[in-house]
DNA sequence: CTGAAAGCGCTTACAG
DNA sequence: CTGAAAGCGCTTACAG
């Protein structure tokens, strides 16, 4: 009944607990003939290492990870970190230590490999990143893993690197859910618009490439008339004008589809002020005050959220499990949730447990 | 920059560790002079004790929890099972140990007594129910807090007891979550019926209330023409036809919310083979693999799911904390997620990390 | 290759 | 009221 321990199986083999954990641990210097009698108790014992005691004797050799991170929109990322810093306040007392960096620029290979070099004089054990399609930082990262420093990839993925695991949406469902979401709402039939970031990115590519490939194969009554690609950013000022008349001008349509994961406030201000677009339904990504504002409004109809809380939250834990433990994690690509977000399911009570605060070291409550 | 320990808090104050423990811990025996000093450097330090030394010490007096859950509908039961399977995995090096019990009966209060006495033989620390509402299970809950066992309320509330928290969903929310997600489908005109179960029960009743209320505070539109109530078990093999004939023979309608959570699939199949209600938009509760069938064929239109696997994960969770440092949660009732599962975020692929399992103790990989 | 011992940071009988 | 010591279960230098 009572739980077995390292002592025990010392006991019944009438060797020292050292020479169990070593054999266990697959640690150089026991025989063959010891290893292979304690491994076989292991298994008929089914004895696993009490975790609490081992972290605690592990404290000894502090665990460090480096964590670069963006910091725009801030809606989002706020709640990236919220699970980073999640995880670090669990994870603290088992000996992991947190240096957190954020990248002023967005998606700046330079910035962001300056800011690798500066952690790796740190002493890094592990290191995440939101990288960028680049081959400098592909050598980078193949660099680090040589010098054993353990890389994982958060919210964006860099394909032929030696990078550990993912964590983070499945960028292209995403794109799928918009479609199902439009079709739904227009009753399988009608117009839709996109609009898409003029900016090279993994995800917004297979976002719009999922939406495509939804409607094709199966809602076919759903009719894509127009896509819009433009950089909301640079427009500046005028950059609602420009939008309003651009889909003013467009003839009859029932839906728009706003791909990227930061102009969905402003397009749902042209919708809201424009008595032309006043109808159409609006389906985009993420949640921030702002959007919420507009769901109240019932403006825009539904958004899609990929979980950043979850997003920060894991990719430490996983880490971490990795570097103490050498587990990786069960799969190379660690997908969150995306949530469909509606007015009425927004997360907003405090009391929702999206995720908790425990003791024993569950996740804390999300943003 | 190194972290404040017991040990460095009483050489400080050149006193014992010991001392210092009982201290913060308020526990008897130490001066009132001496305690004050103590915990001004606490607070000086902002000294918390570490977890895992402290588990790890404890260890010596477990932890018994009792579990006294549902185990019908399976498809949602056993996700609960799944939750508190993960956390008594994470918690049993903690010095958890988890008794389970299920009950044969649907919600009958002399099964559920019973098993409870049962559990308080085994001499148990805190006890986990799903309750139904009964003044003799109120008196035992009263019962058992006098005694000092710690009762939490898991997926159903039991008001005017004891109980320590709740944790499971909320109910009102749900339906009105279906309110929206039908007006919408509908692009907010139309016609609905829903199907009541005949069940006593606090769930369905509001759910029913926050549907209807929510049409009528916001979604005008909709006009609610039929309201039918009847137990589905009890209708036997008849069921389906019966429910046919009612809804074919209702006039012209749009749509269908069918408020329980078990009895979706088989609405699903009455629609799916029946000319007159074919387009009929199908809205209920919770996600089975039948139903995620339905959904593929596009006869369900969405689900409401109530995070079946993180009521079981967290209220196990909850509950050792509250066991091990007297910390209640910071709500009386503590919601799960509220989750919109349409056919394209079914959640499938296995590896979704709607909960993971790590080392250091985070959530199991749901079902 | 193996053992004995110290240590991780906290808690708790046991003495005084 | 307080201290010294043992213990939770594992890991790891240090000897041999």
């Amino acid at each position: 009944m009572k739980k077995v321990t390292l002592q025990d199986i010392a006991d019944e083999l009438g060797i020292s607990k050292g020479t169990v954990d070593r054999a266990i641990h697959n640690r150089p210097g026991v025989s063959a003939a010891t290893r292979e009698k304690v491994l076989n108790l292991v298994k008929k014992y089914n004895y696993k290492p009490n975790k609490v005691a081992r972290l605690l004797s592990l404290k000894s050799k502090m665990i460090n990870i480096g964590v670069i991170c963006q910091s725009n929109p801030a809606f989002f990322w706020n709640n990236v970190k919220a699970g980073i810093k999640a995880a670090e306040a669990e994870l603290a007392d088992f000996g992991m230590q947190l240096i957190l960096k954020e990248l002023k620029n967005y998606r700046e290979v330079n910035e962001l490999l300056e800011k690798i070099d500066e952690l790796t004089v740190e002493k890094i054990d592990g290191l995440v990143i939101v990288p960028v399609n680049s081959d400098r930082l592909r050598k980078k990262i193949n660099e680090l893993s040589q010098k054993s420093i353990a890389v994982a990839t958060l919210n964006d993925d860099i394909t032929d690197s030696s990078r550990l695991f993912y964590v983070g949406p499945q960028m292209r469902q995403s794109g799928r859910i918009a479609g199902e979401l439009i079709a739904k709402f227009l009753r399988l039939k009608g117009r839709v618009v996109t609009l898409n970031p003029n900016i090279q990115s993994l995800e917004y590519e297979e976002r719009l490439r999922g939406f495509k490939e939804i409607l094709r194969e199966e809602y076919k009554g759903i009719n894509l008339i127009a896509e819009y690609t433009f950089n909301y950013d640079a427009l500046g000022e005028n950059g609602q004008n420009v939008i309003k008349s651009i889909l003013e001008n467009t003839g009859e349509f029932d839906a728009i589809y706003d791909v990227d994961g930061v102009s969905l406030y402003d397009i749902g201000c042209i919708v809201k002020n424009s008595k032309k677009l006043r109808n159409a339904i609006v389906v985009g990504h993420e949640v921030s005050e702002n959007v919420k504002r507009l769901m109240e409004d019932g403006i825009i109809h539904a958004c899609i959220s990929q979980d950043p809380f979850s997003q920060g939250y894991y990719v430490i834990k996983l880490l971490f499990d990795y570097l103490v433990e050498g587990k990786k994690p069960p799969f190379d690509r660690m997908y969150t949730r995306l949530d469909v977000i509606f007015k009425e399911n927004m997360i907003s009570p405090r009391n929702i447990i999206n995720s908790y605060s425990s003791t024993s070291s569950g996740p804390v409550a999300g943003s």
